[in-house]
DNA sequence: TTGTTATATGACACCCTGTCATATATAATT
DNA sequence: AATTATATATGACAGGGTGTCATATAACAA
């Protein structure tokens, strides 16, 4: 996180900086960003810029605050509408990022951060880590748990580790531009059609089994 | 891939130069892998080392050989055993990952390849187009689709790419020390259990269906 | 012996990051 | 108002990295 000296920054130094980072976390991908950039652009002083971040990821964590707050919105929203739908939630999770990551905003930026995030970044570890106890505060708890061929909560967490990572994956393969939008979702809701043959309690394969 | 000039190397020299390589594969992941240390310890001229390699990505690239070859012998041999059965397959794709992470030849190199590596780069995505390729073609016509709940070849696809995508992140699990290998493996195990009750035309749960 | 091609070499230009001693504000206390 | 603390600003510097290129040398062919 940022320092203090950072949050105390007049208004208008605190937007140049910021839009200035953001620029350049657009420009490429993480791996990638220049501190020299940053402040070339944001035109303040090297000394300046570590004074208000530790490093480069300091920058990113801050940034990725927007990012999980509108994720949590979303899905907080989303598991109301579908009333614990765990297939429905994921599906809208996929959609959202998408959608963000094709955004003239954040798009980008997100489509970076997909890209090239390292698989086993410290970073990308708190954020797997912190990502699944939001997740599994706020919602595990609200799962509908009666459609479900789940017997116990070992079962619930491998079920749901599966599912983001399948998810996760999805993702990473749409910003990779490997396939466009719509054949991504396709082939999401194919792989959560297989995965439901077995997580679903009641499956229309096998009516006799109600 | 290495330039010609690199097979010509003199033996000795061409050995110096990979325990070089090797050594500082070994040291730290790939994203900090200098070709300064390299040079220093192979004692060859910076000159030299451009004239063999394009640059890291290229030296990787000529490591990985081993390793692909060792591991594509081992699903050989693993799907002639287990006559077509994917899971017992994917088992010993996880079990000989997890092995070959821990010798001491490759374990610390192997260790950093799943930990470090971006989840999308060029080289990754070469990499997975690569395994998939030799996957598909040497072995999705040796699995026995009998037991399997799969009506095509799409269904087919797509429960490959969750069983590779599952086995691939409980190796990164493994590798990023969150858990030790007899862990990894149990809840492997389980994960399979849920993918199985929907993958499988036969399931204990439901003798009737049979 | 001379011309040709393959290989070797290290100085060079250029990029980066994080630190630190020093300078300058801003606030607090006498 | 003068002095002392405290917070912030600054850029030169040390140390690390990469890829290239003109030049030197070796190997081979005519």
């Amino acid at each position: 996180m940022p320092t203090k000296t950072f949050f105390n920054l007049p208004e208008e130094k605190h937007d140049k900086l910021m839009r200035a980072i953001k620029q350049e976390f657009s420009r490429v991908p993480f791996s990638q960003v220049s501190v020299n950039k940053i402040i070339q652009v944001a035109q303040i002083p090297r000394g300046s810029f570590y004074q208000y971040f530790k490093n480069k990821t300091d920058v990113l964590e801050y940034i990725l605050r927007d990012y999980r707050a509108q994720m949590r919105a979303r899905i907080q929203q989303s598991i109301e509408t579908h009333r614990g739908d765990i297939f429905a939630l994921m599906s809208d999770i996929l959609d959202f990022t998408i959608e963000l990551g094709s955004s003239r905003d954040m798009g980008a930026f997100i489509k970076h951060l997909f890209s090239d995030m390292k698989v086993n970044s410290g970073f990308y570890i708190d954020f797997v880590r912190n990502s699944k106890s939001d997740f599994q505060e706020t919602f595990m708890n609200r799962i509908d748990l009666e459609i479900l061929n789940i017997s116990d909560t070992r079962e619930l967490k491998n079920m749901l580790e599966i599912l983001v990572t399948i998810t996760q994956r999805t993702a990473v393969r749409f910003f990779a531009g490997m396939y466009d939008a719509d054949s991504v979702r396709r082939q999401y809701q194919e792989k959560l059609m297989l995965l439901k043959r077995g997580f679903l309690k009641e499956r229309n394969i096998c009516a006799c089994c109600k």
